[in-house]
DNA sequence: TGTACATCAGTGAACGCGCGTTCACTGATGTAC
DNA sequence: TGTACATCAGTGAACGCGCGTTCACTGATGTAC
């Protein structure tokens, strides 16, 4: 079913054992919550014996370490897409944040396990998703990057772009995790439509009247 | 030790068993993380029998509530006194961020908790911490009203003011979860005063420059 | 002040459980000739 | 095309563990008289 996401991977005994269980795991926090996921239920969710998710992942935090980075190469693209082709340095601000609550609204254990520092983040996803790196490390950080140029276009020459950016960031950042908590009352935050409406109300006050 | 939290509990055996628990919990946790704690090593830290903390609490996730419960009354009066006595709308709109973020650096564990909504918050927390309850239900609802009005002074007639001071309290929340993430690298948001400079430098590119 | 009683915070043994991880194995697959 | 071999994904039994929760108990405390 997967069409050939690791292509070393296909054709083997399960066909592609790590994609199913990264899957599985996905579906397994979604109704029992982090602490309820474990390698055994996903191995039998993947239809496997409770030992064969080790032949793919070193340790249980090994697979949420592999979740982690997904969630991180997925929602970078997305906002760099969002940006894609934006001219007004503003609008691009505004893209890249309606496009980060989106994705955190359509995937949001996978936005969650990403903000989940928990994790022993001994290596691997640590470098490249946080804000000093450079745009040397990965998507994340180029995304970063590509609102350090915007918000560069949009302040006074002495102050720090990357701090301007850094506000462009915590707002859609604070809206995500306070609609996923539940926080925003479902009667406004319910729809996806709605999320977006609320998101651009903000942004608009934000930019606009508020100053 | 504990002067006088629960007056009703005092010289019994213990003293205050379930201070002391709740005190042992946010000590694992922050050891530990959230996936760490155990009501048995909470006991053993209290010095107390392992089933010595069903006196006090029903079950695990009913401490966790009542961690929950605890961070949420101390950061509403944090943002309340926060906003006291501060005149212009603006500027309490900040001061209530800066109470915010400051409250979540100091007290990262009772933050997490407090929106980690992974607790099967059957009945208790919910109530009151939600923006759309009115003012009826408590102090966090009574610090967004506060929220709400202060910006109602700032925005357009016919825009909503809830949206407005979503706002604010989305820059600042998302703030405060990127840096106990360690999202923003700990050389520029390492100490308390450092992010509070960085803070405010963020709120002045909100209202400023951005615009 | 002194005695009898009721309350209930804390005890310690016991239960059943699912989990993470290891290990020797087996058998399907891909490859070299 | 066919055969021999090496690889390694998946198996199933087994380990040890700490946990949440229950239960009958005991003994310190507060209270009524």
């Amino acid at each position: 079913m997967p069409a050939g996401d690791t292509p070393s991977k296909r054709s083997y005994h399960h066909g592609d054992l790590r994609a199913a269980l990264l899957d599985a795991a996905i579906e397994v926090i979604g109704e029992r919550g982090l602490h309820g996921l474990s390698l055994r239920e996903c191995a039998r969710r993947a239809d496997v014996s409770h030992a064969a998710p080790y032949r793919h992942f070193a340790d249980k935090n090994a697979l949420l370490l592999a979740i982690a980075r997904r969630g991180f190469e997925r929602l970078a693209a997305a906002g760099v897409a969002a940006m894609d082709g934006v001219g007004d340095p503003r609008d691009r601000l505004d893209a890249y944040g309606v496009a980060y609550v989106r994705f955190a609204v359509d995937n949001p254990v996978l936005f969650r396990v990403m903000f989940t520092a928990e994790l022993d983040a001994a290596e691997g996803v640590e470098a490249g998703h946080v804000v000093d790196k450079g745009g040397e490390e990965g998507d994340e950080a180029g995304a970063f990057e590509l609102l350090v140029e915007s918000a560069a276009a949009l302040i006074d020459d002495g102050d720090d772009p990357r701090e301007a950016a850094l506000a462009a960031w915590s707002l859609p950042h604070g809206l995500a995790m306070l609609v996923l908590d539940g926080r925003i009352p479902p009667a406004e935050a319910a729809t996806p439509a709605q999320v977006e409406r609320l998101m651009r109300t903000i942004f608009a006050a934000w930019r606009g009247p508020l100053s």
